[in-house]
DNA sequence: TGATGTGTTATAACGCGTTATAAATTGTAT
DNA sequence: ATACAATTTATAACGCGTTATAACACATCA
């Protein structure tokens, strides 16, 4: 067995471990005394391999968003507005799978004290929500006077907040889903183009929670 | 000198010295020993009139919000749902004037294990910008079907989250408040009633951050 | 004055994330 | 087979929030 062989074989027995603690006991539970222990391997191996345990709770996010992300927006819409509100739904979907995981893991990262977790986590979810405001105001969707980029980083901050208030556990994420909507249709009533602005507002359930 | 007076300076001489040094070093540095440090007191006194670190931090943030809310919505305006936005205002000024000491605060409150300081914090926003909704709905300032405390969860939601993304260190409060300001304005263009809706686009600075 | 109880103090300890140190294990190259 | 390099291991330690223990100071009440 080679080095990196050993090395992905470490990883592997770690990573199923904090997945097994998180999942039986919660991300709170998740120490990395006790993961050494579960995962049969030295205190010092996490650290050599992931850095820190925030770097491993990053590592163990980045899988859930790559199986979110690899179809996302891969609905057949008459508007990108559309299929930007239908990415919420797939997104609900996903993490309602398995709320309790994402929601630990996600809080852990988000008050670990490595500012730069939190601000990649923050300028990812920025940079896609810009892009499909982008692509909206290429194919003449939004008003003139709109700055895509401007809109886009809007939207992305009110879903990124909102996913911290869930993180915190202060609501599910059908609520923060929800939320998100109402915030993202209203304000596209104001920068959309007359047709698309119409087809929203067919997906706004008003005001309940 | 009796059980109460050496207990309230005791307390004196706590808060005191953690706002020194929150204020010199910031508050990822106040630690409790280094608060018993510069109070000139036991390490265990802080626990006895606090319970606990977050408890301490709580006390501090109420002294600065008692100062906010003493005169909030004393400004003489046309409107309820204006006076709303006029208390952003307020809020942004407030907490402009010392953004560093308040974030410090707020993001260790936040992120404190005790999840009853948090559901508190969370609360006490909500209620009040409901209180203020129903105002605006009795008033008939807003459209008849629109439910005025799902509506103020929505908004209190809105800055609530926002105000976490500002304590995570990644906005200014300026920032903040004008995203708040977006989203409840675009909102209220759907809730409101014409006239109150349109005084309200006055107030509305599109698409910038 | 003396007994009681409240509050503060000093000291040690716990589990936490993290790091240092040095030894042991194992792949790679000569 | 031998030497070197990469990785994992075991152990101890640090500062953190918090708690336990016991001694001490002092207000209150008899």
């Amino acid at each position: 067995m080679s080095f990196e062989d050993r090395k992905s074989e470490t990883r592997d027995k770690i990573e199923r471990a904090a997945e097994r603690i998180i999942r039986s006991e919660g991300a709170a539970r998740l120490t990395m005394r006790r993961l050494a222990d579960e995962a049969e391997v030295a205190l010092r191996s996490p650290y050599n391999l992931y850095g820190s345990k925030t770097g491993l709770l990053i590592t163990l996010l980045d899988k859930v968003n790559a199986a979110l992300f690899k179809d996302l927006g891969s609905g057949d819409h008459d508007w990108v507005l559309i299929e930007m509100i239908h990415t919420l739904d797939q997104t609900q979907k996903v993490y309602e799978a398995d709320e309790e995981y994402h929601r630990g893991i996600f809080w852990e990262i988000m008050i670990s004290d490595h500012p730069e977790a939190r601000a990649a986590g923050h300028s990812n979810i920025v940079r896609i929500v810009t892009e499909m405001t982008v692509r909206a105001k290429q194919v003449g969707e939004l008003l003139d006077g709109v700055d895509a980029i401007a809109l886009g980083e809007q939207l992305g901050l009110s879903i990124l907040s909102t996913m911290g208030s869930w993180a915190g556990g202060n609501l599910t994420i059908a609520q923060t889903i929800a939320h998100t909507k109402l915030v993202w249709i209203s304000i596209l009533q104001l920068a959309a183009a007359p047709e698309p602005a119409a087809a929203l507002t067919k997906h706004l359930s008003v005001f309940g929670d």
